[in-house]
DNA sequence: CGCGAGCTTGACGTTGTTCAACTAGAGTGG
DNA sequence: CCACTCTAGTTGAACAACGTCAAGCTCGCG
C-alpha cells in the first residue's frame, strides 16, 4: 500500500519538453515536490473552478482538456498524449483551472507542486522559455479550433476530426477509436445526431471504412479538401 | 522630417505591465532599439503571415487583433487599448504573425525589436513573468470568446458586445461608437444583418436607445441576463 | 442635387439542432 | 441459458436559427 514512486524524474526529464533544460538539483527539487497518480478511463484529473495547485507532468496514457458548458455538453479544447506538460492559463491571474482534464485511457502522470515549479522557472531561464513555447502552442491550438467554428460547418469539422485523431492522436491510419461518439460530438461542437449522421454519409461515399471501433481512412486526400473548405 | 521620437520611455515604464519592470539599464536598451510609428484609422499595423519581428508597445489609440477568414469576413479577438503591450504567439514558433492588428482610432505605439526583447527577458525574470501573464490572459480570453460562440446565440452575443464595449473599451454608458456596425459583426461572428436587426428589436424593447453613432444602454441588468442565457 | 458607402429591412433557403422512436450490444440475475 | 435492462448509438421528421440575396434607405460629400 501507500503512495509509491515507480517513476524516475530522470526519465521524463530526456524527454519532456519543459524538463529537458533542469540542472541535477532542480530535477532533486521536483522529485521530492511529486506526486504520481493513475487515473482511470473517464476520471477527472483536474476539475476546471478548484484551486489550480499543481502542473501535470504526464507519462503515459490519453486525457482531454475540456470546456464545460450547460446541460453537460462540453467542448473538447484538446487531447493530451504524453511526453508532455500541463499547466493552467489561471496560474498567474486567479490561481483556479479553467478547464477540466480527464482521462480517456488509463493515465500515469505525476503532479507537480506550482510554487516548487515556479521557484525553478524563476532561476532557469532556459526552462521559462520552454514554458512560453508550450504557452504559445496552446494558444496557437485554440485559435485553429476557433477558426474551425467559425468557418466550417458540419462536414468540414467531421473530416478535420478524422484527420487529427489519425494523425495526432492514434499515429496510425486504421487506428481503434478509444473516445466514444460523444467525445466526437464535443470535439467538433456539434450534436451527436450530426456526427452520427456525417459518418455514415462518408462511409456511403467510401470516404473511411468503420467496424466496430476501428476507423480506416480511405481517402486522406478528400478528406482533407472537405476539412479545408467546410 | 525624419523619424521622431516624442514618447519617452520612461513614462511607459511607469504604466505597462510589461515594463514597469525594467531596470534604467534595460529601460535605455529598448529606447536604443524602439521605433515609433503613428497609425490612421483603418490601417494595418501587423499582417498575419508576416514574419514577426517586433513586439508592440501601445501608447495612445484604439486597435484591433483579428483574425482573417475567407471572403473578407474577419473575426476580432480582442481590442487594445494602451498602455498595453502585444506580442505574437508565433514568437517561439514560426516567428510569424498569426494575427493582423489593425487601428481602429488613431494609434500611437512603439515597435521594440523583438531580440532585444528577448534578451531583456532571458535576464530580467519579473519581466518574464508579467510577460507569462499577459500571455495567459490572452488564453483567458481566448477561451471565453469560444465559450461565446458554442454556447450563445445571436441575442446573448450583442448583448455581450454592448456590455463589453461600455465597459471595457470606452468606459462610459453613453458611448460613441468608433467602429463600424460590420465590425459589430466581425466582433460576435454573426452577419451585419443580424446584428443590425437584434440592434432594432433591442431598441424596441427599450434595451438600449442609438442616436447616431451615440449607444446608450438603459437596462444593463436585462442585458447581463440576455448575455449569460443565450 | 446626385452619387456611393454603409446600413436596414424583408423574403427565402439552408443548416443543424431537437425530439422521439428505434436498434444493438453489454452486463445482470433468475 | 434466456429474458431484462441500461447505455450508446442510429435514424427520421419537424422546427428554429441564421445566413444570404436583393431591394431600398440614409446621410455625408463632392
Amino acid at each position: 500500500m501507500g503512495f509509491e514512486k515507480n517513476l524516475i524524474c530522470f526519465d521524463c526529464s530526456m524527454t519532456s519538453p519543459v524538463f529537458c533544460n533542469l540542472k541535477p538539483n532542480e530535477i532533486a527539487r521536483i522529485d521530492k515536490n511529486r506526486i504520481e497518480v493513475t487515473f482511470n478511463p473517464g476520471e477527472i484529473i483536474m476539475k476546471s473552478g478548484t484551486p489550480n495547485t499543481h502542473v501535470i507532468s504526464f507519462f503515459e496514457g490519453l486525457a482531454k482538456i475540456s470546456l464545460e458548458r450547460r446541460g453537460g455538453r462540453n467542448f473538447i479544447l484538446d487531447f493530451i498524449r504524453p511526453p508532455s506538460f500541463f499547466s493552467g492559463p489561471g496560474l498567474f491571474i486567479d490561481k483556479k483551472n479553467h478547464f477540466t482534464i480527464s482521462a480517456v485511457e488509463l493515465c500515469k502522470l505525476c503532479l507537480i507542486d506550482m510554487d516548487t515549479f515556479l521557484d525553478i522557472m524563476r532561476e532557469n531561464t532556459k526552462m521559462a522559455f520552454a514554458f512560453m513555447e508550450i504557452s504559445n502552442n496552446f494558444i496557437l491550438n485554440l485559435v485553429n479550433k476557433m477558426e474551425s467554428l467559425l468557418v466550417k460547418h458540419n462536414y468540414g469539422r467531421v473530416a478535420e476530426a478524422m484527420l487529427y485523431l489519425s494523425r495526432k492522436i492514434y499515429y496510425s491510419n486504421p487506428f481503434k477509436l478509444s473516445i466514444s461518439k460523444k467525445e466526437l460530438s464535443e470535439m467538433t461542437g456539434l450534436s451527436k445526431e450530426s456526427v452520427s449522421r456525417i459518418l455514415h454519409e462518408f462511409t456511403d461515399e467510401g470516404l473511411i471504412q468503420i467496424t466496430g471501433k476501428t476507423f480506416h481512412l480511405l481517402k486522406e486526400d478528400l478528406l482533407e479538401q472537405i476539412s479545408r473548405n467546410g
